[in-house]
DNA sequence: CGATATAGCACTAGAATAGTGCGCTTTCCC
DNA sequence: GGGAAAGCGCACTATTCTAGTGCTATATCG
């Protein structure tokens, strides 16, 4: 369904909101209070990413999660490969390399190749995405509550 | 799961496979009996594409089906909708319209408006793909005419 | 020590997809 | 004219994937 899961939509959210707070330390509690996320279900997702070292963990009392680096090294398609794998876009892809090489139609399939270019013109897409450029150019917290875009003021989002 | 559901799959082998024979009525059995395609899905499938003009259909004995237009008409995005849907990406548009014009957070959803834009980036994508562009550069028997790419092969291609 | 937070595993429920059954209609061809 | 072949339409089953939850263990701050 060509659809990001909800685990890598709250997954974004959740690094979005630390990257708003970069440096400090976030627990998932905080996270899902400030949106409809599930806890439990969060707290899955920020395991995967800490798995995939896109953030740091801290145990303990005050603990919680800080990102690993900082927003713009951090890529929308590093974020959906922590969370649900390198997308394939055909089925091929996906089970092609784990069975024997291909997916028994390979020699006629006449999609094959082509397909795979736009796979991968998708995948650029994401490769090139960076969490900085998913940020608003709104400084102060509080406005995340408050602001609508009322006509996008003096910034200018990415180039 | 960013990913091509099967039926697109079969929808662009067969519409493939038709290009190939532009103008030549093509059955379902003639095209399950290529590729390990369960038959009866195709039929849906190619069902699916008939109901949004994408190939027409003739019933009867010798029946089946052809490409409505030219394989440069006939876009990757086409064939998305028409089989799965108008792609969405994040949630918050599969549901949004549906329901109130919202997803919830919207207001405060840090990821809404970037993610436009990245589904956006691969829409446009799935429009600029045509069939043709998925064809191999075979000079085939019939040749499809209207002339390929222009890195094409040592055949100049028509008047 | 106790409260709080992450770590890990397993499990349920629901939705979406893959694939099938069956009867009807249309059309070619003998 | 009648049968075979092909599309049409609907409904149905099965499998897979995702969303979300339960429980327990471990770490750390105060």
């Amino acid at each position: 369904m060509l659809q990001l899961t909800k685990r890598t939509e709250y997954g974004l959210i959740a690094l979005v909101y630390m990257a708003d707070r970069a440096g400090e330390i976030v627990s998932v509690r905080e996270i899902s209070e400030q949106y409809p996320i599930p806890r439990r279900l969060l707290a899955e997702v920020l395991k995967d990413l800490c798995r995939a070292n896109l953030v740091h963990s801290h145990r303990g009392a005050t603990g919680g999660y800080v990102l690993a680096r900082a927003a713009d090294q951090i890529t929308l398609g590093a974020v959906v490969v922590a969370l649900e794998g390198r997308p394939s876009l055909t089925s091929c892809e996906t089970l092609a390399p784990a069975v024997h090489g291909e997916c028994g139609i390979e020699h006629i399939c006449p999609i094959r190749s082509p397909l795979h270019r736009i796979r991968e013109g998708v995948w650029h897409l994401m490769e090139r995405t960076t969490l900085r450029s998913l940020l608003r150019p709104k400084p102060i917290p509080v406005a995340i509550v408050a602001g609508t875009e009322p006509n996008d003021p003096p910034h200018s989002p990415t180039p």
